[in-house]
DNA sequence: TCTGGGGTCCTAGGACCC
DNA sequence: TCTGGGGTCCTAGGACCC
């Protein structure tokens, strides 16, 4: 039998700040979104207060002073690299592995690993915790779909122990499931299947196949079938490459001035056109976009798309054509709010359609250039060479008041540990 | 004062082609 | 007065995920 397990890490960033930080355990914690502005994940105290995910941290201030909530910025270099732990020791307990989330993980295996697939998956969860500090959780199904929601009976299910087997699904335990707890299905398909009497997972598996594709497309035709045990959802072993990067950070204050604006669009740039040439690609098109806030008056917002003359991954190429798209769109006189960048129409470098009139484009030393710029960043860290483009001081950038140290990442910021 | 960021897939409808 | 059939590609909008 084919089975799979999902492992997950339990509140996975605040779990982290916990690892290097013991004063934090049995505490309210909450990590807190960029610029520190909204509650991005927290434990299981600080749910218990009632606060919720997504908060702005101005709307419960009160409730965190009150009970002397503790508040980290998000740390999203040492979140990365605990990740990578996690994922590498998961690797020692079979070859399958998709990385499906920075907390998440889906392990597949041929045939069930063991006959008792609980004890198995509680020496995952055991090593997982010995080896990297983390908790995690673990569902086992007989697909993706079933372990996704077996993970969620482990996680709220006390005696459960942070693992539930649900390889054999009871009518009566998915009649005591309902549907908004299944993946794939959010709030809008919960209140349709509500209409039409569909609460529980058991109704969903016995709807009709014509009646949920006609109203739930093929997406979810393949996940009532995978709810009911058939394999809809191959494992994605090798994470296939991005169609679309995109970077967009709201700043640190309103920001007026071009100049200011011109930087963090370099910044974004170069912090995709990276991800582009790490997967091999190039982009043919390129999209800038400024905005006020939201909850503010005057707005203004507005995009440009530019159809790059040839496609490219080179930064100086990408800033360039970026601060052309800006121009058409930045009006003088408002408080922008947030910048953006986003790169479409991505393609292989290496299968690369010249023509005659763009040859000159095809400049092997910008190719040579790039290389060089991510060796250098890649062995002596990340922007240690930059684009003059992006600034130095960048005072519109992020907010990070109560971030910890890279533990894990930076010589400088090591743990520090006093014998006496 | 203060409100996150980055993705995927599907469908419908229009433009266009032969 | 009459006005085909089949296909592709693109875009916008909607749904979902973490």
């Amino acid at each position: 039998m084919k089975v799979f397990a999902l492992v997950d890490c339990n509140n996975f960033y605040v779990s982290r700040e916990r690892v290097f930080c013991p004063r934090l355990s049995q505490r309210p914690v909450v990590v807190l979104s960029n610029n520190d502005g909204c509650v991005v994940a927290r434990s299981q105290e600080a749910k218990a207060l009632g606060i919720p995910m997504g908060a702005p941290v101005f709307q419960c201030r009160e409730v965190l002073d009150r009970e002397r909530v503790e508040a980290c910025s998000s740390n999203y270099t040492l979140y990365g690299d605990m990740s990578r732990r996690v994922m590498l020791t998961l690797g020692q307990f079979t070859p399958h592995v998709e990385v499906y989330s920075i907390d998440e993980s889906f392990l597949g295996f041929r045939q069930a690993p063991s006959s008792d697939l609980t004890a198995f998956a509680q020496d995952i969860r055991g090593t997982v915790r010995q080896w990297t500090g983390l908790p995690v959780s673990i569902g086992i199904g007989r697909t993706k779909t079933l372990a996704k929601l077996a993970n969620r009976i482990a996680k709220r299910t006390e005696t459960a122990q942070g693992v539930f087997d649900l390889t054999d699904p009871h009518r009566d335990l998915l009649d005591g499931i309902e549907v908004k707890e299944v993946w794939g299905i959010g709030p809008r398909y919960t209140a349709f299947l509500k209409r039409h009497g569909i609460r529980t997972v058991h109704q969903l598996t016995q709807a009709r196949d014509a009646w949920v594709q006609k109203h739930l497309t093929i997406v979810g035709l393949r996940i009532v079938r995978e709810l009911r045990g058939v394999p809809c959802i191959p494992l994605e072993e090798i994470p296939p490459s991005k169609k679309a990067i995109a970077r967009s950070r709201a700043f640190s204050r309103p920001v007026r001035a071009l100049p200011e604006i011109r930087e963090a669009v370099a910044t974004y740039i170069a912090s995709a056109a990276r991800a582009l040439r790490k997967q091999g690609s190039v982009a043919g098109c390129l999209h800038v976009s400024v905005e006020t806030s939201r909850f503010k008056t005057p707005r203004y917002g507005d995009a440009a798309t530019l159809r790059l003359p040839f496609p490219t991954a080179s930064t100086s190429d990408l800033i360039h054509f970026a601060h052309q798209g800006l121009r058409l769109i930045f009006k003088e006189g408002y408080p922008y709010h947030r910048a953006g960048v986003f790169l479409t129409d991505l393609s292989p470098q290496d299968s690369l359609q010249t023509d005659l009139f763009t040859l000159e484009y095809y400049d092997d030393r910008k190719k040579r250039l790039m290389e060089l710029v991510d060796g250098l960043n890649a062995r002596w860290g990340r922007g240690r060479v930059r684009f003059a483009a992006e600034g130095l001081k960048q005072e519109w950038g992020m907010r990070q008041s109560r971030r910890s140290p890279r533990f894990t990442t930076r010589w400088e910021e090591l743990p520090v540990v006093r014998a006496s």
